[in-house]
DNA sequence: ATGAAAGCGCTAACAT
DNA sequence: ATGTTAGCGCTTTCAT
């Protein structure tokens, strides 16, 4: 337990000098562990901050330094696992170089994300990372010419300073539609995943894929989320599909329950594939098109990292290999 | 698009009021919308700031102001869509309040957490919300006794200052054990979450209820984790349970995978519970025990602004109702 | 090795 | 309605 501080006030540095009876300077010398404090002095200090509980103030601390050594990290959405797994990878990577990071979401709503983002910059973030968002291009733009960042999931070419690091949708959809066929079905649907950059990338290969194959294209409106493959999975059926790629992992997992609500076996009666790899899908026995997640993290780190060493470079966009994780759903 | 600005130094207030031709103080109370600014002064500085790209440094501002407005969230582990269902709540309650979060995650590794919950201190939070922790009861007291907080999910009692919000984890586990003896079950197994407090009180209802039904508890080691209940469920099956009571959701996933591999159906061969109310259970069709997750997120918003409201108010633990949500997994 | 002084960007009396 | 002044808590020359 600390010492009892005199009702709301927080100890000091001034404080803590006073205690050891020393200068404020030198207090704060010592607590950042310099070499030129004597051993008596910084014994003093150490046990004077010790007793009075004191935390330093890094609000001020940023302020004179000009430096907050955090970046901004902002999601999507915190219930779609793959999110945190890339984030496992962007934590790491932000670990390493040093800083820390600031997580915020605006929970898949545009103002409210764009609030958040803009604190952030208050706060001054030394970098940004936005796993997925909903900002415009002219806000994009904005905030890439004030502060480094990067964007993970999609490339958008065209703004300076942006850099990006994303799987490539189109050939990952076209891995899925070549898996299906290759076991033999012809009649293969897709589950889209709305309207949105992302979407239309996986839409667009699987199109190209199945014409490709000389294949009927049987495109159904979903969404990104476990209704939306419901919803999406009952559709497909109807339309008499015996396949069904969906545009991502949780609306590939509502299209497991849309299916089996209509009675229809998977992989029996229905073959059914996702996209994107999260992990759960391994226990759910469900195949997928799986981006390595959290390395797409860890580079984001890496670039921003890059990115703050040289601003002014021009953007870089990494497109990370995607492959098919075949699993019982497509047996 | 923004005016560029002279290299690396982000204009400040000095810049704006210089801009337009005013006062530092008068800049401030225009862009705060304080009325006492004339139209026309005020139009100019906005203009200016606005030309400028003008952010404002919040770490001046909370410095000077002694508040941040910012209360601090540490999520034990962002993988498991459970926590992502109590902070929609937390944000919902916090935003309500005026207040705004910093979101942090020590994955669940002690060391890790333990730095970014001082982070956050140091940071100027004025609240704390814990959803899961792994700290001690000493640093909990400590950080009780300088700063408002609550934890949600278990409750500690005995520590001054330190509310929580959780559920009747030993009752709710009753829920599930009666449920499965109402369908005729006597081979219940409990597949354990590990080594903590949670677990421990799961286990605990379910050895009551066991026993309250003149059963023989059978327990198998497990983990808060897929592969936890993969194998607890395993072990279960290898005991003669004909029903498994799985100690969080998130295992029951894993249980449901390692019954399947096993060539067990569920739940014609074996009967599955799991524990927590995950949305996602809806779609697997798993029966559970739920607690009101959101409703908790929201609790503890409310009572963190209690305690700031009145910080020296004795401890306050809140229980929420817990219920089973039967599905086809125990049909 | 130590202290005095200046100042980071902002706000809030207190003048006027 | 507007400007002047004095800090918030800290770091960092620059003396000594």
């Amino acid at each position: 337990m600390t010492t009892p501080r005199t009702a709301a006030r927080r100890p000091t540095l001034h404080d803590v000098a006073a205690r050891a009876g020393v200068s404020k300077s030198l207090a704060s010398l010592a607590l950042q562990g310099s070499l030129k404090v004597s051993p008596a002095s910084r014994e003093a200090i150490l046990a004077a901050a010790n007793e009075l509980g004191y935390r330093p103030n890094r609000t001020a601390s940023s302020l004179v330094r000009q430096r907050t050594h955090t970046i901004g990290v902002h999601i999507l959405d915190l219930h779609n696992p793959v999110f945190a797994e890339i984030l496992d990878g962007v934590h790491e990577g932000v670990r390493d170089h040093g800083y820390s990071t600031i997580l915020v979401t605006g929970n898949a709503d545009p103002a409210t994300e764009r609030r958040e983002i803009t604190r952030l910059l208050e706060l001054r973030v030394e970098g940004l990372i936005l796993i997925a968002h909903r900002l415009s291009d002219d806000d994009l733009a904005t905030i890439a010419g004030e502060i480094p960042t990067v964007v993970v999931t999609w490339q958008t070419p065209g703004i300076a300073r942006l850099d990006s690091v994303s799987g490539d949708d189109v050939s990952g959809s076209g891995l899925a539609v070549d898996h299906l066929v290759g076991l033999g079905h012809e009649r293969i649907a897709h589950v889209s995943g709305g309207s949105n950059r992302i979407a239309w990338e996986r839409r667009a290969g699987y199109e190209q894929a199945m014409s490709a194959h000389g294949l009927e294209p049987i495109v159904v409106d979903g969404a990104f989320t476990e209704a939306g493959g419901y919803a999406g999975a009952q559709s497909a059926v109807d339309a008499g599909a015996t396949a069904i790629f969906v545009a991502n992992d949780l609306a590939a997992i509502g299209a497991l329950a849309g299916l089996r609500d209509r009675g229809l076996r998977v992989p029996e009666d229905v073959a059914l594939v996702g996209y994107d790899g999260m992990r759960l899908l391994d226990s759910l026995d469900l195949t997928t098109v799986a981006q390595p997640l959290a390395d797409m993290g860890r580079m984001s780190a890496d670039l921003l990292m890059e990115r703050i060493a040289d601003p002014s470079r021009s953007a870089v966009h990494r497109r990370m290999e995607t492959r098919i994780v075949v699993r019982g759903s497509s047996a």
